[in-house]
DNA sequence: TATGAATGAGCTTTCATTCAT
DNA sequence: AATGAATGAAAGCTCATTCAT
C-alpha cells in the first residue's frame, strides 16, 4: 500500500534529523524536502510535529520489545546464563542497530519531558519491569542475591546498559570501529554477575576472574 | 556587590526554567518576568540565551568538582572503603542538592549537542577520569579486580550513578520523601564491590550479603 | 505568473517607503500592511530587508541603462548634437519617471555605504563610463575640447545632471508642475556645450547665446 | 570653560562616527565610550540623538559660510576672476578640510529628510543664494552670459561643486594622494567660464583653451 | 554634577500550520 | 489526493533614553 510506504519514508527522514539535530532544530521543511513530498502531504500523515515525534517514540518502544524480548520470552534459553547472555547481547545489538531511534529516545526525548514525559515513563516502566522479572527469576533459581532491593538493582542494570550504549555507540563508536559487541556483552555480564549474582553463581563463574576479561566465544 | 547578586538572581530563575521546561521551551520572557527585571537588563548580564545556558553548564561543572572532589582529594579518607563511601555519598548528595543543575546537565543539555557539545564532553571526560583514578587506586591497593577494562568499568560506574540519580531524584523523588541517601549509597557500594571488587575485598565484606541490604550506619 | 506579480507588488510599496522615509525608517510592517500580505509572505519573496533594498538598487541600475542607453546606443542619432540632446533628455525624463527609484539611489543609499557600497560604486562606474565615452566620441568628432581631463569632465556632467534631477524633481518638483523637461534639457546642453564644447562647436551654436535661453522646440 | 570643551569633544567623536557609519549605525554608546564620558553625561549636553546630529548640521552651515564667504565678502578680491578663483578654491579646500562634516551633510543627512529636511533645505537655500549672487554680480559686470536662468545655473554650479567634492574627496581621495586642490579649482573655473561666462570673458581667457588644462599658478 | 544600570518599545525574523488550488 | 504559497503568533535581541545613586 503506497500510503504506508510514504509514511515510512517520512518516519525514516524524521528519525535521521531528530537524532542528529534534536527536536527543535529539526524542521518539517527538512524532512519533507528530503522525503520529496509537499508540506500539505506531510500533514495528511501526521497531525503535527509532536505526533510525528511520538510515532518515533512508539516505534522505539515496539522495536525494542520485539528485538530484545520477543524471542527471548517465547523461546527461553536453555539456562539462566544463556538467558542473561542473550539479554545483554540483544540489548547492545539493538542499541547499535537502531542507533537513531535510540539516540532520539535516550538523548533527545528526555529534554522534552513536558510534552513527551508519558512516553518516556512508559519505556522506563517497561524496561525496569523486564529487568525486575529477570532479577526475580534469577533469584528464584538461586542465581541472584536475594538481599538486594529489586527496584534499585533494576536501575543499576538499566544505568549500566544505557551508559554503555551512550558511551560506546553514541559518543565514541565512530572513533573505534574495532568495537565488538560480544566483548562488551561479556564484560557487562561479568560485572553484573559480580555485583548482583549470588555467591554460588559467582563461584561457578569465578574462573573468569583470573582469565582474560574478554574470553573467546 | 549588587551586580553579582543580580546575575545570580537571573541564573537562579533560568535554572528553574531550563530544568523544568528545557532549552527551547524556556523563554527569556519567562525568566525576566519572574526575576522582575526588564528585558534589556537581562542582556546586560548575558550576551544571549546561549551564553546564559552555558553559564549554567559551567556552574554545574565547577560545583560538581568542588562538592564531590575538593575535600575528598585534599583530605583523603582513612581507608579505601571510607573513600568509596564518601565518593558515593557525596555524589548522590550532590545530585539531590543541585537538582536543577543536574537536570539541565544530564537531561536537557545532551539533546542540544551541536552547540553545547564541548561542555558535555568536558564533564564526561572529567567524570570518567575521576572514576578511572578511583579504580586504578583501588587496584593498586588490592581492592579492585585487575582483569577489568578501565574505560569500560568507569562507564559502568558512571552509568549506575547517573541512573540512580535520574531515577530517584529526577523521576521519583517527589513521590518518595522517605528516600535516604545513606541507604542508596550503601546499596550502590555493595553492588560496586560485588561487580568490580577483588575476591579478597568481597570476602571481607561478604557478611553484608546475609545481612539486611540497608544496614544501620 | 502570479508569483512575479506579488513580488512586484512588494517592490512597489517598498520603493514608496524607502524613497520617502529612508532605509531605517521603513519597516517591513509598513510594507506588508500596505501590500496587504502576511509577514511570512514577505519573507518568502525576500531573504531579508537588506535583500529587498538591494533588489531596488539593482532595479534602478537596470532600468537606468535600459531607459537611457539601450536605444541611444543601438539606434545612434543622426548627429552628435542630436545624440547629446537625446542623452540629456532621456536622462532627465528617467529621473522624472522613476522618481522613487532615483530617490533611493541618489539620496537614501549613499548614506548606507557600509552595506550597499558596492551597488553605488557600480552605478558610479557605469555612469561615469558612459559620460567618458560621450566626451571621447565628441572629441574625436571635433565637438569637444581636447584639453580637458576626461575623468574630471565626466564628473562635472554627472554632477550637473544629478543636481538638476535632485533640485527639480526631488526638492522642488511638487511645487512647480509647469516644469518642462525639454526646457531643462536645452538649458543643460547649452551650458555643457559652453563648458566642454570646442570653440568650433560653440561658434556653431553661438546664435543660442543671444536668443531666449528656452527656445521653442 | 570645561563644559564647552566637553561638548566639543562629544561633537568631535559624533562627527567621526556619523560620517563613517551613518546616522542609524552610529550609537550613542560608540560616541561616549570614545569620549570617555558616561551615558547620563551625554544627555546633559544634548537632549537626544537628533539634537546631536542637528548640532553637526548647524556646525557645517556655520563653518561653511565662515570658511568660504566671510573673508570673500568682507575683503572683496581685486577683480571678478580673482573672486571666482577664491570662491572655487575655498569651496574645494573646505570640502577637503571638513571632510567628516561634509560627508555628514552631503551623504548622510539627505537620506534622513523626514527629520532633518529643514536643515538640508536651509543649506540648499543659502548655497544657491550665494551662487545666484555670484552669477548676478558677474552678469552686472559683463562676465556672465545674461540669457541663462539664474536658478538653473546656480544649480549647475552647485552640482559641479558637490560632485567634484564627492568624487575626489569622498570616493577617491584616499587612493589618489597626488590630488592638488589648485588643479581642481582651475579646471572647474575653466569649465564654468566656458559654460556660464559671457563671450567676452571667454575670449579673455581663451588662451587657456590651447594651453594645458592645469596651468602653472 | 556625573554616572551607568535599568528599561521596554519596537524591530527583524522564524516556522508550524492552514487552505485554496 | 497532493501541493506549496500564505499566514501570523511569537521569539530573540537592540539601543535611545531615564533615573537612582
Amino acid at each position: 500500500m503506497k500510503k504506508e510506504m510514504r509514511k515510512k519514508y517520512i518516519l525514516e527522514y524524521a528519525k535521521k534529523y531528530f537524532s542528529s539535530r534534536g527536536y527543535y532544530e529539526t524542521h518539517i521543511e527538512d524532512i519533507i524536502s528530503d522525503a520529496k513530498i509537499g508540506k500539505g502531504t506531510f500533514y495528511r500523515y501526521f497531525k503535527n510535529k509532536e505526533e510525528l515525534f511520538i510515532s518515533l517514540l512508539v516505534e522505539f518502544l515496539n522495536e525494542w520489545e520485539d528485538f530484545v524480548f520477543k524471542d527471548l520470552l517465547s523461546i527461553p534459553p536453555a539456562n539462566y546464563r544463556e538467558f542473561m547472555h542473550t539479554l545483554v547481547f540483544k540489548s547492545l545489538t539493538f542499541f547499535r542497530t537502531y542507533e537513531d531511534l535510540c539516540n532520539i529516545y535516550l538523548r533527545i526525548a528526555p529534554g522534552l519531558s513536558t510534552i513527551f514525559g508519558p512516553y518516556i515513563n512508559s519505556f522506563e516502566d517497561k524496561m525496569l519491569g523486564h529487568f525486575k522479572n529477570v532479577i526475580e527469576d534469577g533469584r528464584a533459581k538461586g542465581y541472584m542475591r536475594d538481599n538486594l532491593d529489586l527496584e534499585f538493582c533494576s536501575n543499576v542494570i538499566a544505568g549500566a546498559f544505557l551508559r554503555i550504549d551512550y558511551y560506546y555507540f553514541v559518543l565514541r563508536y565512530k572513533n573505534d570501529t574495532s568495537l565488538n559487541v560480544h566483548v562488551l556483552a561479556d564484560r557487562l555480564i561479568d560485572v553484573l554477575i559480580g555485583g548482583l549474582g549470588s555467591a554460588e553463581w559467582r563461584s561457578m563463574t569465578s574462573q573468569l576472574e583470573n582469565s582474560p576479561a574478554d574470553p573467546q566465544r
